[in-house]
DNA sequence: CAGCTGCGTAACCGGTTTGTCACCGCCCTG
DNA sequence: CAGGGCGGTGACAAACCGGTTACGCAGCTG
């Protein structure tokens, strides 16, 4: 699931992108309006977050320009009080709006309520280098090759790997995403997990290419 | 287009009527929990405005009730800061919420946007490959074979699958949409629809051809 | 009232998935 | 060099899942 960010304020986006990752969405960053325009065209994500006040195009102009070409669904962020933006906003067919500040928690809330109404169904496969996950349908395929069926677990752990591609993710952080608690002692779960995953998308899997072991964690590997 | 709107604030419950009668709704008001959910039953509103601090039943477990038996479109109302209502309420199934103190116009421009989209969802093509589906009559026909008759249930499961043909839903979503349950235990039931819905359409029931098991949930194949 | 239909519930079966345990080899350190 | 920590591996049992049969109950109808 790829969500298109765009404010000015770099401190509120690296925020939103952290909570994003941590719940295993891919997330694109835009400074400006233009750059979400570029963006989006380039990068077709599932979901837009759009500030109002950007440099450059304002939030209602990109949100105009989205809508020209897409029913993609867009969220906007607004400043409190500023009840004219929400009617302009409304009415240039964004699907939802967040009035700043807003908690992490709230936001992922109405983020996936957003997603849900849209019909998930819609979201294509997430591809990183030669990885092609495929949410609805649990499968995998790893360049040309087959496609392979995944358990409930080995998606999750795979999609959590795939949205920090190339970035070590550390057991605890694993374990917490997959499995939702769970306290330290599990490292057992995660050390199968692991290892039935990668009989399932290694050429080798005594010699992992894919799914590297790190300091303190696993990492996936990409081209 | 009936909305029911429910809230112990005389106040705003005369703004809200106002306001909407103003805009051309009919209006039906309730003042606490249970006369909205007997309301609801005896009027079939299209929208429910929910206050979620009421006298006797809260604004949750009218929308629970709601939910239990209807798809129809919920705004709830809070107050500010109340951030785990949010939360709650569109996990309940809540399509949309407000935090007082609102303006009328934003509002209805919220109320627009949402039977906008729940409008937009009343569209699904009738006809997709061999499958022929008649809403009104509540029957289908493959290719040129006999129509058969549906149940209420069956017809809604088809329709869901029909409207994403080719794709899997969810079984947490058809159970979501077609019996309004928030997810659960009830995989029972879907199970148990699913199976006389097969009995139904398929040539060989053992060996289903269109309303296939797919990973996490059903799919419907059309050539 | 008897029978039918629609639908929720329970129980069982076989296959898959997941949790647990035991053991291995490696590296690090005392 | 012995012992402990850690990741990898294989084996096995428990839990789960989807399909199926069976039953109960409510509402309708002749």
């Amino acid at each position: 699931m790829k969500v298109l960010i765009a404010d000015d304020d770099a401190e509120l986006r690296a925020l939103i992108a952290f909570t994003l990752g941590q719940a295993g969405y891919l997330v694109i960053k835009a400074s400006d309006g233009h750059a979400a325009v570029r963006l989006f065209e380039a990068e077709a994500p599932d979901l837009v977050v759009l500030d109002i006040n950007m440099p450059g195009l304002s939030g209602f102009q990109v949100c105009e320009a989205i809508r020209a070409r897409s029913r993609v669904p867009v969220m906007m962020l607004t400043v409190r009080g500023e009840e004219e933006d929400l009617v302009r906003a409304l009415g240039l067919g964004a699907d939802d709006y967040l009035t700043k500040p807003f908690s992490p928690r709230t936001l992922l809330a109405r983020l996936r309520a957003l997603l849900r109404r849209a019909g998930m169904e819609s979201s294509p496969p997430l591809a990183v280098g030669r990885l092609t996950l495929d949410l609805a349908e649990h499968t995998v395929r790893i360049g040309a090759a087959e496609t392979v069926r995944l358990t409930k677990l080995e998606l999750r752990l795979l999609q959590m790997l795939l949205a920090n591609a190339g970035h070590t993710v550390s057991s605890e952080r694993l374990l917490m995403q997959v499995w939702g608690h769970r306290s330290g002692g599990d490292r057992q779960l995660l050390k199968q997990l692991v290892h039935r995953l990668r009989q399932k998308i290694e050429a080798d899997p005594a010699a992992p290419a894919l799914l590297q072991t790190a300091a303190a964690g696993y990492k996936l590997v990409v081209d």
